[in-house]
RNA sequence: CGGGGUAUAGCGCAGCCCGGUAGCGCGGAAGUUUUGGGUACUUCAGGUCGCAGGUUCGAAUCCUGCUGCCCCGACCA
């Protein structure tokens, strides 16, 4: 009872002074949180991250290939868009926000109304228009574009919006890996000419690199085919991971590539070329791309030949859309041009899932500390402790006051379970408080990706994971 | 869109062949026990047996139709 009283007393000072929300993102106590993790796989869930996402009560699938996110996984989610957003800000994209029911009138415009085929979900209002749900946003941002935009002067142009889209596809599966609905990063860019558009592809390109690089990934750019939307330059970036949907293949010097630097000059058209540059020179291909004899050609010590996940892909399509849709602005010459496009997109919702199978073992999901949901697991082995209670509580305290995210195991349960849940939602760094150690002043900390454990002081344990002593 | 499965408690499954009014494990609630790697035991709650027809005295079970979901392939961020 007196314990109880302890952890209350952290959470009475949010409310009063108006902080619980700022406080509630940071800190959870699982006696509170939604978090409905089963102990048995789920049927249906055929590849890890699936049957992972499913068990830790990050996703639950709503119909074929339509999920709602649920709190944990809301907060990876949260996470990836973050720092997908912040490159994508770095690289001088501005974000908008787009709708995701469009008029069929617009894709009549590009031909693609008739063009894109039952993955299209069509829909009808009230007046019996014709409407849809959009698979993407090429259009409209042309149509948003040429609605305000006369000059050259006002280019570059590069708008992005991270967005829920639908494409019905036929059989979808693997859970939020390849799923219908599903969230995605969309930047377009404008130019005068084709070449003002590659500088637009390249900075992307950089973005990209940083971007997986922060998520903890290691993302090979390799050449693709253009696909649906068309166009003649084009790369997927691809994740290996054992548990890859599609075979890819290059030259082992890019696993240990370093991703370009934060204050890489983007302006510095000279330096975004020669980063691409750099990450082009070698052999990677995936399986519809491969070249077996240039493979081969390789030393066989650097021939990589491995599983992977697209979870990237840009294009240059030069004046596809800016053409039908007549999006064209004055250049310097007095004459009209139709603008030079290029479209990029991550999927975060793909990433999601992506990580888990890039970062699991046995006991379960193993986070990058960058898109972690807590950066730190509290587990109290004996609740009603009064010497873990209040060890717990000081240790929750100090960090959620470090602004660190954590989540308390606050649960009466056995000490097993704690340590079962702690392995299994993959939180990267773990504090185990039990009578064993605290009566020595220490607690446990465990590292969920080495599993190194190490016997430490309760204020040693807060300074370790960012907090003041 | 072809091919193959499957649908019974929140989850995982048995029962169906041979029709007689539903059961096991996990999870949930209450309790005893245990207290550093999913503890053991007791009690309890929880089910329109996917939906609609049909056969039958009687259908989870047999028949017909429909739908959802999953897997393989083709397709795809």
């Amino acid at each position: 009872m007196g314990s109880f009283g302890v952890i209350k007393s952290i959470r009475a000072p949010n409310v009063r002074f108006g902080a619980r929300h700022f406080q509630s993102l940071r800190l959870m106590r699982l006696s509170r949180y939604f978090m409905p993790i089963a102990r048995e796989t789920p049927k249906e869930a055929e590849i890890v991250s699936h049957r992972l996402m499913l068990r830790t009560g990050m996703i639950r699938q709503e119909a074929a290939g339509i999920y709602a996110w649920l709190p944990l996984g809301l907060r990876v989610l949260t996470k990836i868009s973050a720092i997908v957003r912040e490159e994508q800000n770095r690289a001088g994209a501005i974000e908008v926000l787009m709708p995701t029911i469009q008029s069929a009138d617009l894709w009549r415009e590009s031909g693609r109304y008739e063009d894109y085929g039952k993955e299209m979900l069509r829909i009808k209002d009230r007046h019996d228009r014709e409407m849809l749900y959009g698979p993407t946003n090429e259009e409209m941002i042309t149509e948003i574009f040429r609605a305000y935009v006369r000059s050259y002067k006002d280019l570059p142009l590069n708008l992005y919006h991270i967005q829920w889209k639908f494409r019905d596809e036929v059989r979808p599966r693997f859970g939020v890996m390849r799923s219908r609905e599903f969230l995605m990063k969309d930047a377009y860019s404008f130019d005068l000419d084709a070449a003002g558009s590659r500088r637009s592809y390249n900075k992307m390109f950089v973005a990209y690199l940083r971007t997986f690089a922060r998520l903890g990934l290691t993302a090979i750019p390799m050449v693709a085919d253009t696909g649906p939307i068309g166009g003649d330059l084009s790369h997927e970036f691809i994740i290996l991971a054992s548990t890859g949907e599609s075979e890819v293949y290059c030259h082992k010097d890019f696993l240990s590539f370093a991703p370009p630097p934060a204050d890489i000059a983007f302006d510095d058209a000279d330096a975004m070329q020669a980063v691409v540059n750099k990450w082009t020179s070698l052999y990677a291909a995936t399986s519809e791309k491969h070249d077996a004899a240039a493979f081969g050609a390789l030393d066989p010590a650097l021939q990589v030949s491995a599983r992977g996940i697209e979870v990237g892909h840009i294009f240059y399509f030069g004046t596809k859309y800016s053409l039908p849709m007549k999006a064209v602005v004055n250049g310097p010459d007095g004459k009209e041009h139709a603008v030079h496009m290029g479209s990029y997109g991550i999927g975060p919702s793909r990433l999601a899932a992506a990580l888990i199978e890039a970062g699991h073992d046995e006991a379960g999901i193993i986070w990058p500390d960058a898109v972690a949901p807590f950066a730190v697991g509290l587990a109290n082995l004996k609740v009603g402790d009064s010497a873990t209670d209040g060890a717990c509580a000081r240790i929750y305290s100090a960090l959620g006051k470090a602004g660190v995210d954590v989540l308390y195991d606050d649960r009466d349960e056995r000490p097993g379970a704690k340590f079962a849940t702690m392995d299994l939602i993959g939180l990267p760094n773990q504090v185990i408080v039990g009578p064993k150690s605290l009566g020595e002043g220490k607690v446990e900390i465990k590292n969920r990706r080495s599993g190194a454990r190490e016997l430490i002081s309760v204020e040693d344990a807060i300074v370790r994971f960012g907090g003041a002593a």
